[in-house]
DNA sequence: CAGAGATTGTACGACATAGTACAGACCCCG
DNA sequence: CGGGGTCTGTACTATGTCGTACAATCTCTG
């Protein structure tokens, strides 16, 4: 599959670059599709790509020695996969895996770094991203502390829906309790809870969003500003 | 008072810098002292100032719109303040400000932005403690969605103490309650379990860490990721 | 089209933490 | 040295979530 021209590029960071920066990175880039589950980053191994999501949702798991896992970070279109490596660093002991299948332009590691140390704009840009996701994380650790489940699944649902085409997606009850870090009994009730009130629909392994503004009334102050953030610090034009 | 020469600068990462890259800095930066519940870096306002902590610690604080807080990061001189800086982003809508008075080397942001262009080793020193601060606010949240208050409580003080002189420091129930996003009572409680089981000594506004060990087996897996990934990536050799 | 596996629904007691209230202890300042 | 403010201890009910178990339902495959 070919790398596409930046005008056919989906993915929001690649899409406002330079021209010029956006040559080199058609000149190093490769397609590739996300299966579901995919792993694009292993724990404790050494990152072999950054990943630009074309169409998808990735989500990077902290882990701890003893098995707990929970999600910290999820990433789309809008962002990309590898941060570490924009911060030289060579591995990381989170774990990032394709929870929506997709697409995506990916760059091996040195050529990513050739990248960004030849071209300051790129670097920039993969920058400020590196902040919002920090930004991202920041609010799931708020959220996680101080939110209900019904509100932490609102919020989750929303970013969610912010990632893909429609308003639907794959996702069952007990991935969805993993990603959370709660029972999966709680996510059942917790759903329940947002249908009653005709803000999603759901069915097995699928949810779809009905009504988005009710869903960000649920998910009261958890949602929005990492959002924001990104709105003002990567104007996309599109 | 005058910016130490780095044979005599406490904070680490400055310690381990080329001679010449510490002389760049040295040549910009002021010192100053930080007094209690001084705000480094205030939330939605341009960012003034970069800050390398010598002695003292800093808490970075997520806030909702609804005026939620809760702690998401904290900085010693094992770090430093302004990662957003680095990150080409002139301002962010979380709070850091003094947690325990210290002192620290300070450089204005546009002095800061000259640096890092101009000296590659020194942005990816800076790039890789960053790195280590997300997986610190990733932490945040795992630790928030899955462990007890008390899990929490111990991991923070555990923190704490890896950035203070001796094994005393100067923290009330009421600003710790704020800090894990919990019920004031509910840390009295926990305090009391950690004192009971010997790991600490509380007083009016002071906590004292007595069984440092003791206190890692009561975090659980709840402490440490950040911690080896800082002992790989910034090797201080002090 | 039957059976196996995956997914969802429901129940129940146990427990952690919330919310709130108030009293006691401590400490500094006048 | 007395009084006001801050900090800590404790109590009570309410609620959210856990842990666990098991049944019901759906879906895919043979």
């Amino acid at each position: 599959m070919p790398v596409p021209s930046q005008r056919y590029v989906r993915n929001q960071l690649l899409s406002i670059l330079g021209g010029d920066d956006y040559g080199a990175v058609q000149a190093v880039a490769e397609s590739v599709m996300l299966g579901r589950r995919d792993i694009l980053i292993a724990g404790n191994k050494t990152i072999t790509h950054v990943y630009f999501l074309e169409a998808g949702i990735a989500s990077e798991i902290a882990a701890t020695p003893e098995g707990r896992r929970i999600e910290v970070c999820i990433t789309g279109r809008e962002g990309m996969v590898g941060v570490p490596l924009l911060l030289d660093v060579d591995r990381t002991p989170h774990e990032t895996f394709v929870q929506i299948e997709g697409e995506a332009l990916r760059i091996d590691a040195a050529s990513f770094r050739t990248l960004i140390e030849e071209r300051p704009n790129l670097r920039r840009t993969f920058a400020n991203y590196a902040y919002v996701a920090h930004l991202q994380t920041a609010g799931t650790a708020l959220s996680n502390g101080s939110h209900t489940l019904e509100e932490r699944l609102a919020r989750w649902l929303l970013m969610c829906h912010d990632r893909v085409d429609g308003d639907e997606f794959p996702v069952t009850h007990e991935f969805l309790s993993t990603m959370l870090g709660v029972r999966r009994p709680g996510v059942t009730t917790a759903i329940h809870s947002l249908e009653g009130g005709g803000m999603i629909k759901a069915r097995r392994s699928h949810i779809q969003v009905l009504d988005r503004e009710k869903l960000k009334t649920a998910a009261g102050d958890s949602y929005g500003v990492p959002e924001i953030e990104y709105g003002r610090l990567i104007r996309t034009g599109r």
